[in-house]
DNA sequence: CTCTGGCACTCGGTAACCTTGAGTGCTAGA
DNA sequence: TCTAGCACTCAAGGTTACCGAGTGCCAGAG
């Protein structure tokens, strides 16, 4: 473990690299007044910091450079979250206050709130799992000769949509009697609850209700199949001076499975903040991700993360992910459809 | 007017210079051999062209390179799109063969598709009004006590929902019958269809009914009005040197409403490309767009376009271009859910 | 035993300088 | 009107020298 002075140096050392993305010399961190002694004596500690692997010579007549595990130290000691700024709350505040229950949109827009909160970009993955939620109605619609859409509602005003496709062409008054079975059976209880609504006496019928329930309790089939909203990816190029790892981070940030994979392994392992190669993924070896799992109706759904330069702010970027997560999963939960009053939303003129 | 050898060499040059990035000496273009003169006399040709504005010379002993102008006149002499490489179009292909009626992320998905194929990025302007087809299913789910939803699904598969809240309490009977109201009068008919449905002797069923009629007939409210859809930013990275360059341009692509005006406003101006500093933004003046709108039901409903750097490949983009827009117009439009099963059936015709 | 002041040393960065060669403009002759 | 030849220009790349930030180490003070 590090001494008491080891620790403040290396702090001083992580903090004026997180603010000037430069080397740190001795004199800096001597002359910062916390501690009172001679650059001297700081060098003799920073040369056993280096030793022991928490900083970073780039060469000799250089200062140092705090390593992952240096990062990673910092980020163990920090007390918590920072509060955040007054006028990031305020843009949390508002965006939540005017957040409704589309919920694709919302995320997508969720993920560019944190982004512009943070100023980094930031990676919102939505749930895979349908909404939990309650369904309020439930309808099938015949669109061609072969093809019914499977509509439901559920209670926080998320909408689950399935197209089926029929082998055998119905009539319009069969793919009613499905529907109608299929709502009576389902609406007031939320997707989980599986099996089939009682037989109609036409088999067609009961296969149809059967079915599109089946397809309305399974995930969104195929394509994009975790989605996954990137916010403020921009802001990668400004964090970087290198093209190639501009290049490189980009690139990953379009490739939805892999971004769906780091988070839920830095997740699975139970951690929140991922620094440098941490993660693994080589691209992302400057980078660090910092996440939180969000949460519908009790039941973690999805995550949110930030994804900015190692040395990022991560006091600030952690109390970012954590207010949004909180905020998010409250207004994706059925208690609130984020349709609160405040600015002038749609409105009945009674 | 330019002379045909004029016309040649200029051709050669933006030609080469779209390959290699590089100024275009006069060797190359003689030793090119598509018409026989020497070098020296390419040089004076050359001259011509630069101070008739088509090349511009960095320095002295630079070779030319295209001004926009000088790309304008190439592209204007295009004799048209390039037919598109087999493995785009097979791409093309299969993706349009599976898409599906949930709009959002088809367009989104377009916009993926559209820049692999052309390797720059792609925007895609949504629709701004509602889908214009046939409602097939018209309901008013009640979520809260004071909020309802309106849901209409459409010929197309499309879904819009719009979120009511009401100043007074509806019983779950009233938004019943509210909603039946609505729904015959609306259903089977297009959403440019005005009007109210008849009285029900209830007042308070009747408003809601009409608002929620209106409130579907108009364009989804406030927030990201346009959707803009833009994939492959991060190709961006790679088309330009300058990390300068590099972050003004991935600035402008997560500005959604800046591209939707460029986009409106080239295609206003009568334009399919905009060239350099054609389009007036400044941060974009070493980028070209190739813009094409596509069609819902025979209107013109949003745009296709795609972001290359000035020296793309424009005969590919605009095939590529053209050749989504068009699919694109198909798969949106009532006929065609493109539920269609997946590899069958695919007509080349257009 | 710990801290500090002093000093020699290291090495990246910058500037000055030179060389190279690609590419031009010009001119005289076919 | 075209072309061959030639002198000229100038960016790019390599070499050298210098500067100075920052270190490591040591000897002496507390």
């Amino acid at each position: 473990m590090l001494d008491d002075r080891k620790a403040a140096i290396l702090r001083a050392v992580v903090e004026c690299h997180i603010k000037t993305a430069q080397p740190v010399s001795s004199a800096y961190v001597a002359q910062l007044g916390d501690l009172s002694v001679s650059p001297a004596t700081v060098r003799n500690e920073m040369a056993v910091l280096e030793q022991d692997g928490y900083l970073f010579q780039p060469h000799s007549s250089a200062g140092r450079v705090p390593t992952d595990k240096g990062y990673r130290f910092f980020v163990d000691s920090l007390s918590g979250p920072a509060p955040l700024g007054a006028p990031q709350a305020e843009l949390v505040r508002m965006f939540f206050a005017r957040a409704h229950g589309e919920i694709e949109r919302m995320l997508a827009e969720t993920s560019g709130l944190l982004s512009s909160v943070t100023d980094y970009a930031a990676v919102v993955v939505a749930p895979s799992a349908p909404e939990p939620g309650r369904v309020r109605s439930l309808q099938l619609v015949k669109l061609t000769a072969h093809v019914v859409l499977a509509v439901a509602v559920l209670g926080n005003g998320a909408v689950e949509r399935r197209a089926l496709e029929l082998p055998v062409e119905l009539t319009d008054a069969q793919v009613e009697r499905a529907s109608a079975a299929a709502a009576s059976f389902q609406v007031g209880a939320t997707l989980d609850k599986t099996g089939d609504p009682g037989p109609t006496g036409d088999t067609a019928v009961d296969t149809l209700a059967s079915t599109a329930l089946q397809a309305l309790r399974g995930p969104e089939p195929e394509v994009g199949t975790s989605h996954v909203f990137v916010g403020g990816a921009a802001r990668m190029a400004t964090a970087f001076e290198a093209v190639s790892t501009i290049r490189s981070v980009l690139g990953i940030l379009e490739q939805q499975y892999v971004l769906v994979t780091l988070l839920k392994d830095v997740l699975d392992r139970g951690l929140t903040v991922a620094i440098g190669t941490e993660h693994g993924l080589a691209p992302l070896a400057d980078c660090s991700v910092v996440v939180a799992p969000y949460e519908v109706d009790g039941e973690r759904a999805g995550t949110v993360g930030v994804l900015g330069p190692t040395r990022m702010h991560y006091d600030q970027a952690l109390a970012a992910v954590a207010i949004v997560s909180k905020k998010l999963s409250k207004a994706l939960s059925e208690g609130d459809q984020g349709l609160s009053p405040p600015s002038g939303r749609q409105r009945s003129t009674g």
